[in-house]
DNA sequence: GGCCAGGACACCA
DNA sequence: TGGTGTCATGGC
């Protein structure tokens, strides 16, 4: 058994499987929208909805924008709860219109001023916020999602059972750029699919994970 | 045909 | 604060 820091973890991850090149998406517009709308969905039924989307309003901000709640709710449909996530695209494209559309000058704000906003929308959670920040606001922070969660809770001394718990910590103890935070989240999720059903022959099983004390 | 997937939120004790 | 039910669809 190695004992590693969270920071050693990211980079065996990286040497193992290169760069992920994460989150599919063309346009900041559609990686905003698929990270509500992957919420508790796979990705499959969320590139449906995506597609409708794209028909539509060719995921041009201002269309989208246009679009009334109940014509957002039929594009949508394919992906689950779009009660909810309807309502959640229709508020955070009327807090982008305020902005208008430009990712670059809301970018200005500080990290924080910009997750207490996103929060504030109906249907954004830590998740949802962080992944946002992370690939739409360039700003670096570690998403502590259930994937990653589930990975530390394998390697580790601790049991993560909360999103800021991980999060705090994961981010006062990682020293990387904003890219390297954007592939560490996609090395996590990529590799949460395909190996957490069978840790014990994973390449991060023979790996345990030393935390700091807080 | 049941189970699950890259959550959020209201409600309860 | 922490546990539980609800929201909905499509693939396996």
């Amino acid at each position: 058994m190695t004992t590693i820091t969270i920071q050693n973890l990211y980079q065996i991850m990286f040497d193992q499987m290169g760069p992920q090149g994460w989150w599919p998406g063309e346009s900041k517009f559609e990686i905003a929208i698929g990270a509500v709308l992957v919420q508790n969905t796979n990705w499959k039924n969320v590139e449906y909805s995506l597609d409708n989307l794209r028909r539509t309003t060719q995921l041009q901000p201002e269309k989208i924008h246009a679009l009334t709640i109940e014509e957002i709710q039929t594009l949508i449909r394919p992906s689950g709860f779009f009660k909810n996530k309807s309502r959640c695209i229709t508020a955070l494209f009327e807090w982008l219109a305020q902005a208008h559309f430009d990712w670059k000058i809301l970018s200005l704000q500080s990290t924080a001023k910009l997750r207490a906003q996103l929060l504030k929308l109906p249907g954004i959670g830590p998740e949802t916020a962080d992944s946002i920040l992370l690939y739409c606001l360039d700003k670096p922070v570690f998403i502590a999602d259930s994937y990653t969660r589930r990975i530390f809770n394998h390697l580790g001394s601790a049991q993560f059972s909360n999103y800021a718990e991980l999060k705090t910590i994961a981010e006062q103890e990682l020293n990387l750029t904003l890219s390297e935070f954007q592939e560490f989240h996609g090395l996590l999720d990529d590799f949460g699919k395909t190996n957490l059903k069978n840790w014990s022959s994973s390449f991060l099983a023979p790996y345990q994970l030393v935390l700091p004390k807080y």
